[in-house]
DNA sequence: GCGAAACCAGGACATTTGTCCCAATTAGAG
DNA sequence: CTCTAATTGGGACAAATGTCCTGGTTTCGC
C-alpha cells in the first residue's frame, strides 16, 4: 500500500489552540502530519526565551527527523488554531522508509526543503535589518490569509515585542524606506 | 558496488585556500566529500554582508542538497586551508540514490542531523549572550586543534569584528560570568 | 456580566552593537 | 628585502535593542 493510499485510512487527532503535539527533549511518540490548522515550531532556552523556526501548516510532518536520528525532539510544537493531524505509528514510518522508495525519496527532499528554507532565512534576518524580515513575514501572512499575536511575530523574528512595535512604528511613519509601495506597506501594516 | 567501496577509486580534487568549492546561486557541478582541510560555509546577502553557516571539515558531503531540490547552490563553500576531496558526478550521486539503500539511508541521516545542528545553533545564539557562544565555539576550535580569523569568528557568530574584540576583552577582564573555570577561560582566550 | 489573564502600546533609561575612524602588526607577493 | 594588503586592537559616537513599567483593551471561562 502506498503511502497515499494509508493516509486516507490514517488515524485522524485532534488538538486544540495552546496543545502541543510535540515537546522538545521528549520522545515523539508517533508521527504527525498536519491536515488543518496551524501551529509553531519552537525551541526555548534554559533561561525562558524561545524562537520560533517556523508555523506550520497542511501537509507538512512534525517527528521525522527525531526520528530517524533516534533522538528526542529539537523543538516543541504548538497548536495556534485548532488542529488536525494524520497519525503514524513510529514502525509504519520506518517501514515505509524501508520499503516505499518514492516515500523515502519524499522524505529525502522534504529534509532538504527544510534546511534551504531555514537557511535563506536565518542569513536573511542576520544581514538585513528588521523591518525587511518583517515585511517579508507579513507579505507571508497575508498571502496564506493568517494573523499572529505580536509575540509570536517578535519569537520568529528573535526580538522583544518591544522592538517589534518601535519597528511598525517607524514604518508607519516612514522614518524607513523598504524597496515597497506605499500602498501595498500600509496594507501590510493594517493587520497588526 | 557499494558507496564505500566507490570512494576508494573516486577521483580527488585539489583546492588552494581562498578557492570556491561551491558558488552561490550557480549549479553545482559534481558531489563534493572532502577529505581533508578546512572550509567556511557561508551565504552573502545583497548588501554585501555574510553569514558563516558552519566550518566543514572531512567527512562531509557538498552539493547533495541543491541536487535534490535541483536548484542552485544555497552557500558558498570556500577553502580556508588547502583541501582534498573527492569528486562525484551528479549522475552517480543520482543513481546511487535510486540503487543504494544504505547510501540513501545515510543521506536522510545526513541531511537530518544537519538541521538538528544548525536548529541548536541558532536557537542558543539568539537566546544566550554572545559571550556564551563565542565560548561554546572556542571549545570546538580547541577541541578540533583549529585557527579561524577574527573575521571568521565573527562572520559565523553572526557580529562585527568591533564587538567581537569587546567581548574578548569582557572575558578577559572578567566583566561577564561564563559558566567555565577561571583557568580553562584564559586556556581558550590565548588563542586569539 | 465579571474578573483574570492575555494582548497591545509606548515612555524612560541602560546596555549592546554597529559605524567610522586611526594605528600597529603581520603575511605574503614580487 | 620591501612594499602592499590583510589582520588586529580599540576610541568615540550613533543607532538599535532590551528591560522595566504603566495603563488600556480584548478575550474567555465561569
Amino acid at each position: 500500500m502506498s503511502f497515499a493510499e494509508s493516509l486516507a485510512e490514517q488515524q485522524v487527532k485532534c488538538f486544540n489552540a495552546g496543545e502541543r503535539l510535540m515537546v522538545q527533549e521528549k520522545r515523539a511518540r508517533e508521527i504527525l502530519i498536519l491536515k488543518s490548522g496551524i501551529t509553531k515550531c519552537y525551541r526555548s532556552e534554559e533561561n525562558g526565551k524561545e524562537l520560533i523556526f517556523e508555523f506550520l501548516g497542511k501537509g507538512e510532518i512534525l517527528g521525522d527527523l527525531e526520528t530517524i536520528l533516534h533522538t528526542t525532539c529539537i523543538c516543541s510544537v504548538e497548536a495556534i488554531t485548532p488542529v488536525e493531524a494524520y497519525s503514524f505509528s513510529l514502525e509504519k514510518f520506518d517501514e515505509m522508509i524501508e520499503n516505499d522508495k518514492t516515500f523515502h525519496r519524499k522524505l529525502l527532499e522534504e529534509l532538504a526543503l527544510r534546511i534551504y528554507q531555514t537557511a535563506t532565512r536565518t542569513s536573511y534576518q542576520q544581514n538585513y535589518p528588521v523591518e525587511y524580515s518583517l515585511i517579508r513575514f507579513l507579505l507571508i501572512q497575508k498571502e496564506q490569509n493568517l494573523s499572529f499575536s505580536k509575540q509570536n511575530i517578535a519569537d520568529y523574528l528573535a526580538i522583544t515585542v518591544r522592538s517589534l512595535n518601535r519597528t511598525v512604528r517607524q514604518l508607519r511613519e516612514g522614518v524607513v524606506n523598504p524597496d515597497i509601495s506605499d500602498s501595498e506597506l500600509r496594507q501590510l501594516l493594517s493587520s497588526l
